[in-house]
DNA sequence: CTGAAAGCGCTTACAG
DNA sequence: CTGAAAGCGCTTACAG
């Protein structure tokens, strides 16, 4: 069934029915009703090949995740997708598998994409100012997931408040000693937001962070385990820590479980995320909500699919975080 | 850039060039050659739009997947998108996201779908006789994962096996009064293969299942505590348990700790799966390769899609499942 | 083995 | 507000 069955059925011409499909102005509503009732009759839906070709949408868009395994990723990917097959997108799914070859034939690839797809929605890439580059290149409608300073619709978490408030708690907890396991990416140059928003909440209580119980971490457990371990042996004695996500938690749970020191008895532990198995574990932690935060950019995206002739400034959304006490933090004895 | 500009570059016209793109035999090896030096040379690659519309193919295939953020599917669906990128097509997601109305859209949109994909991979989808039938009659070459009886490539694991080696481990370990949770499909008249292989191992040591110790779980944590917490209350004081999956027997772990009971000192537990957070807990399980599972899957897929000419009978690939002995099993005392 | 021509189903100026 | 015509970039018979 093509364009031509639906103007037939409603007596106008195939020009007409493609304007009135797509709600275009200079339609008058009687034709636009005759054509929506017909094309509803024949459940017609354009062909989205044709209409690319033609020089309309592709009608599907691009989702790019560092990589597709992790809970983060997989859950705002499926939110997203949600949203946006119910604007009638097709979701194409790209994962660079946190591997820099895969990363970049993306991007070396990214004109070739740029006519498959009529969108991006790109979540939590870091990116170089040549990946930028690129990106604006390509023409394409962009939103975005945990990035900062993009030149697109952005939303994410305050990712400095959600570290204080995990840090605050600990110190409401009147532990003063306090370790961090901080993001990898984190140095004396470039502190990263969480550890900004740790040093903060010593601040604010006249407290200074102390060199030696700071240690980077990756963000999975083996990351956190080597990391609390190396904490332990160094022979520190922070009486709470606070990791900056909840897989780093785990991780830290199980070095000090190996080292026979209890949770919370002897050290507190926090985290922040909400992972799915932190309920399960008792782990505090600071919850962000990951479904919203797909769901919102693929929204932004299909807005800006929508009119794309309307330049507007690109807007940044922080979502709340909240505090969940659980079973790993307790007041200092 | 157009077809046009290769088949001027290369001295042929676009028609040859076709063929040639595509490997199409009659076209001589010079012909073949010169193309693909054109082709490489310019960075040449047809528009997906121009040569579906012309009767050609879409270049993407639709992963079709119960829901999109368990860690099996994440990581089935991740393998898969490699494969498929690696044979040049796009992976379009679609998670039904366990729930009915979706599924139902879906199955009413497949004939939209056709036209916009190549093939389905599916995975672990219980198709009833309407749904099957809707699929056979879309007439998209299909492969899956974790799917019985059904008239296409199919790749899984042997579940009545691993559900064997599983008991047959505590067995091995000296217990005898063994619990099992059951998934929520199994009742008396159809017997899940899991449950079969559970049965089957207790048959080869002259011991007869007891009902008082099978109960019904579903396959998360909370079904699992659920069962668990319901088997302990029942006063049935197994030695061991053997839960379906390893969420469920995460589950299980949390209501015998809330009942004082220690693992494995008082009970041993072993699931399914090898899920990420089984070596962090020290689950003792029998381990399925997820990703090799997905991989394999998206590779009959593009066989089927290179060769859609050649039938060839249905197979059905079972990938071996390995025990993993840790810490919640323990000989009985 | 190779090429000229028609056509896939839309959209986009351009007239009216 | 509406329609006739051209064209998007391929593939597919059909000749040669």
């Amino acid at each position: 069934m093509t364009i031509q069955d639906v103007a037939v059925l409603s007596g106008l011409s195939i020009c007409t029915v493609s304007r009135a499909l797509r709600k275009l102005p200079n339609v008058s509503e009687k034709a636009q009703s005759r054509v929506a009732e017909a094309a509803s009759k024949l459940g017609y839906k354009a062909s989205a090949a044709a209409s690319r070709l033609a020089g309309g949408n592709t009608g599907s868009v691009a989702i790019v995740a560092p990589t597709a395994t992790s809970w983060f990723f997989s859950q705002a990917v499926e939110a997203a997708e949600e949203v946006l097959g119910d604007s009638g997108y097709d979701t194409v799914l790209i994962s660079l598998r946190n591997k820099a070859t895969v990363r970049k034939q993306f991007f070396a690839d990214l004109e070739n994409l740029a006519q498959r797809v009529d969108g991006l929605l790109l979540l939590n890439i870091d990116l170089d100012p040549g990946e930028l580059e690129a990106l604006e290149a390509c023409g394409l409608a962009m939103a975005s997931v945990g990035m900062r300073n993009v030149p697109w619709d952005n939303v994410g978490i305050d990712d400095e408040h959600a570290a204080w408030q995990a840090t605050q708690h600990l110190l409401g907890l009147g532990h003063w000693n306090l370790a961090v396991l901080s993001s990898n990416e984190h140095s004396v140059v470039t502190e990263t937001p969480r550890f900004r928003g740790f040093r903060r909440a010593l601040d604010e209580h006249h407290l200074t962070v102390h060199p030696d119980l700071v240690v980077a971490s990756g963000p999975g457990i083996d990351d956190g385990r080597r990391a609390m371990t190396e904490l332990i042996t160094r022979g520190t004695k922070p009486t709470a820590v606070f990791a900056h996500c909840d897989e780093a938690a785990f991780g830290a749970l199980t070095a000090l479980r190996e080292y026979g020191l209890s949770v919370p008895k002897n050290v507190s532990v926090i985290g922040i995320d909400d992972h799915p198995m932190s309920w399960f574990l008792g782990l505090s932690t600071v919850a962000q909500p990951v479904a919203d935060q797909g769901a919102f950019a693929a929204n932004l995206l299909c807005e800006r699919l929508l009119n794309n002739e309307s330049p507007h400034q690109p807007s940044n959304h922080l979502l709340d975080t909240k505090l969940i006490e659980r079973k790993t933090t307790r007041h200092k004895r």
